[in-house]
DNA sequence: TCATGCATCACCAAGTCATG
DNA sequence: CATGACTTGGTGATGCATGA
């Protein structure tokens, strides 16, 4: 039996990530002229033609983009396996990770987050990247090392581990007339409201709550986070409706009163991919991330997993 | 129409490995 | 140890697509 030559998928993962043969070559310190080649190996290994002409451009085949994650995970296996001791020196570690999380959840634990890491691996940065979506696609290509939010429609393949339970609040300026009396659900509702949401939805699980009760609420406003919320909210006479814990630090001086509406709680969780799940430096950041969300929010960290 | 960028092919050189 | 087959990568040429 010939046994495939494995070289083959450092090339594959060259040409897969950047969809042309003489950029592959450059990432490689190869000619093009001999990525050529081995792309003609590769398609005689596998039997598909994995990158065609469109025009100027390669495009992935169908089977490449099947292969693509997996060709990563295996590239960066591979490297894990004959670099085991590159990441374990945490004073030494040079690394960005980069952590996609929304605004609130940035606002409230970064700082700890950091002062924490620093203490251990000076050297080491943290990225923190918008949520412009949930593609788990970032997380899968290595884009994104950890993904905190709530567990949607996650990819069957990655790791979820809970954080912390938050709750969604109401809040508004101070001297606010909801203030002033006690918070029913007519009232609740007779004020306009302010919506935060990525895809520009009006109606959310509120809407819901608030229908089978017979009553409907005006939202006056969307916002694309929890930020920009507390601050429309500052100046007007709208309800903000955020997340208790992620929004601590953001609702100073302003009146904040639990939903009289039942809504269900959250649960904020770490996500990453399974490449990572033996890397010492993610390891050891995800415990940072668990650390600093126990001393956040201890009453609610009863949710937590052990460390797979 | 022509310049440019890109992938691929033909040919050559260097290295590896099996064989006598 | 010498030799030949095989593999891999480089140079240069060629053909194709695109945009000015």
């Amino acid at each position: 039996m010939n046994a495939p030559d494995l070289n083959l998928l450092i090339v594959l993962d060259a040409l897969l990530s950047e969809n042309s043969v003489a950029r592959a070559a450059e990432t490689l310190g190869l000619s093009p002229s001999a990525l050529s080649r081995s792309l003609a190996r590769l398609r005689a290994t596998t039997g598909d033609p994995l990158l065609v002409r469109a025009g100027r451009d390669l495009v992935p085949t169908p089977h490449a983009l099947e292969l693509r994650v997996q060709v990563r995970a295996l590239v960066e296996g591979a490297q894990a396996v004959l670099c085991p001791c590159k990441n374990a020196d945490l004073g030494g570690l040079e690394r960005t990770f980069t952590i996609r999380a929304n605004e609130g959840f940035v606002d409230t634990f970064a700082a700890e987050l950091l002062a924490l890491v620093m203490e251990t691996a000076p050297n080491v940065r943290l990225r923190f990247a918008p949520k412009p979506d949930k593609s788990v696609e970032a997380l899968r290509m290595g884009a994104v090392d950890l993904e905190i939010g709530v567990v949607g429609h996650t990819g069957p393949e990655l790791r979820v581990q809970a954080l912390f339970r938050d709750r969604f609040i109401g809040v508004v300026r101070a001297g606010h007339p909801l203030a002033q009396e006690e918070v029913t659900p007519q009232r609740y509702a007779s004020f306009g409201h302010i919506s935060v949401s990525r895809r520009g939805q009006l109606s959310g699980p509120i809407d819901n709550v608030l229908d089978t009760l017979g009553l409907q609420r005006t939202v006056a406003a969307i916002v694309s986070g929890f930020p920009a919320a507390l601050s429309l909210a500052r100046d007007s006479d709208l309800i903000a409706n955020v997340p208790e814990r992620q929004t601590g630090k953001s609702r100073g001086g302003m009146f904040s009163f639990p939903l009289p509406v039942l809504t269900a709680t959250l649960t904020v969780s770490q996500i990453w991919h399974p490449r990572f799940d033996n890397d010492p430096a993610h390891r050891w950041l995800r415990s940072c991330l668990r650390r600093v969300c126990a001393t956040q929010a201890p009453s609610l960290y009863d949710v937590g997993a052990p460390e797979p």
